[in-house]
DNA sequence: GGGTGACGTCGAAGCGCTTCGACGGGGGAC
DNA sequence: GTCCCCCGTCGAAGCGCTTCGACGTCACCC
């Protein structure tokens, strides 16, 4: 192994010169800087890590917690992960993987160790047990999804209520008058994640304001229900024109069950949903739909800690705004 | 921070006692152990991860490098990134996630700052660029999938060999007498990994062995190839009672075809598969299916790494046993 | 022309841990 | 009883890097 002893030998300097080219933390001439990066090159210096962590106490490492619960989307997931690793490379870091699994305790060692210089926590629940902990804890840290109480805390997250209210403007615009939210499970709306509840909240205001009829239906995710509740808005709403579906397990049968049911995508009824855009491009009727960022979650987290751990400042909460892609499942209401 | 030294003094004893009393490596008195350890949980001491690699020469931690190619399988990947995490918590080890990226360089990388002790290589190709460098790199790694040449490295992979012969020897064995292989599109039988045709050879000498009639189709990945694959053979192979599909994306059109023209599954065909459990379970008719054991290889993959590092013997190629999971689309042949 | 910084570089002191050699004491072998 | 060896423990020497204080040199100012 070339350590940096070698290195500095080999271009006539002391080891704190090389240090510093490296660094960069104190001033080098440049002929100096070009003879040390030369004997770097030339030997294939690489610094050890451990020995870097030691004496900088910094590890260039940080942290990526992933969830396991069932029904969390896996591909969402995936791209998330690769996303913070790739912008954390950009940032010379490197990413070691946690699984959820390994709860409080995992981050809790990982931090002591000094392992790791900050924390990502994905799927963060409103009343996440890993909060006072991550409180605690003098590592820097962002979270994805907002607890209940996010004071004190840097979270980010796609803007739900935005996306929910994004998809009412959008319904509105084609001149739709009767809208419907296709909701997740019962379940879903008294459990640990408050985005279903923002999304209802955004739809029913951008209905209010924009003076739509609008309601609200929970759905269960089998194809059955999907087809309980078309047939049970089909009856109790028949001027509906308009439906957002926020329940990525029933948006292929709920098409189906209003085909069936005799009406056609789009030519009666507008759908549009949020879900992963795979899903929104595969489906017979391609549907107009808003995605979760992940890939811009991820930069934007490593982003936010990189941001920490230079002790800049950073916001408390970053929402980002959804971005509505329009596909064949949406188009102007029929006036007939 | 809490460190050796602290420990040392609060147990009365010296720094290296402690640090033998945690690694085991003299013999320890029962009473300074249990003094010991009792001042490690009263301060909460925690060894610091950086120090330890720089005088131990072990980070503890060890690099799975991910796919990003098209056309992987991300539920597999993940779950299998999150069993490896399991497996290697177990083993005391950490986890560096790298993606395929980085190629090369990243390997590099990580192997000279001495990041890692080890790589877990996935979706490894047969004339992989990364192969020259495991070989060479001092460092012990593990490879999910069969190289050309796997000499000299350490393989491990479903089996896929006897995945197509267990599919035949299932058919052979409820009776049928013409089967079909369903496999990938083409371009993947000439392309950079060996287990499409793997699954070919066993199929074939399988059916062969078992004086079966056999045939093989490859078949892109669209509803409208899976239906003339499936005319073509209802024409040509009338005969026909038994298929094996080689090909999630059509494993689902497939059966809609055969069933449009007049097939019932399984009634008239048997038809089993190589894909995830969760397609196999939730197609109209569950699908009698041969999945990857992404879990165990997880673990088995870890499992070598940690003999390795050990300094034990491990096989060059592990291939692990398939498991025929019997699902709805499999019957005796009916003798009408 | 001497004082004063700023610049560029060096040496040495750690960072917290592991490990090697050494050493005291007690038990077994003779 | 003596010798030897092994058990259990200690002290010290690093592991490879960063960083702090110090120092020499040169340019510039009054």
């Amino acid at each position: 192994m070339v350590k940096i002893t070698d290195v500095a030998r080999h271009a006539g300097v002391s080891p704190s010169t090389v240090s510093y080219t490296l660094s960069g933390k104190r001033p080098i001439s440049a002929e100096t800087r070009a003879r040390v990066e030369e004997s770097i090159r030339e030997l294939g210096y690489r610094p050890h890590a451990g020995a870097r962590a030691l004496a900088g106490s910094r590890s260039n490492v940080l942290a990526l917690v992933v969830p396991l619960r069932a029904g969390i989307n896996v591909p969402v997931v995936m791209r998330f992960a690769v996303s913070v690793v790739t912008a954390a490379r950009a940032h010379d870091q490197d990413v070691l993987l946690l699984t959820q699994e390994e709860g409080e305790e995992g981050l809790r060692r990982v931090a002591d160790t000094a392992l790791v210089d900050a924390l990502i926590v994905m799927d963060v629940q409103l009343h996440d047990p890993r909060l006072p902990l991550l409180r605690a804890l003098d590592l820097p840290s962002v979270m994805i999804g907002f607890p209940a109480e996010p004071a004190g805390l840097t979270c980010i997250d796609l803007d739900f209520r935005a996306a929910g209210e994004v998809c009412v403007e959008h319904l509105a615009a084609l001149g739709h008058r009767v809208v419907a939210l296709i909701g997740s499970p019962p379940e879903v709306y008294v459990r640990q994640t408050a985005f279903a509840q923002r999304v209802v909240q955004g739809f029913t205001e951008a209905a209010a304001r924009n003076g739509l009829r609008s309601s609200v239906h929970p759905c269960e995710a089998t194809p059955a229900a999907a087809r309980t509740v078309a047939e049970q808005l089909l009856r109790e709403q028949p001027a509906l024109t308009g439906v957002v579906v926020h329940n990525e397990a029933v948006l292929e049968p709920l098409i189906d069950a209003f085909e069936q049911l005799g009406l056609r995508v789009p030519g009666d009824l507008s759908v549009t949903a949020l879900c992963p855009d795979e899903l929104a491009e595969h489906l017979r009727v391609p549907v107009t739909s808003i995605a979760i960022p992940s890939t811009e979650v991820g930069e934007r987290a490593v982003e936010l800690l990189t941001r920490k751990l230079a002790g800049l400042p950073v916001p408390d909460t970053t929402r980002l705004p959804p971005r509505l892609t329009e596909r064949a499942s949406t188009a102007r209401r029929s006036l007939a």
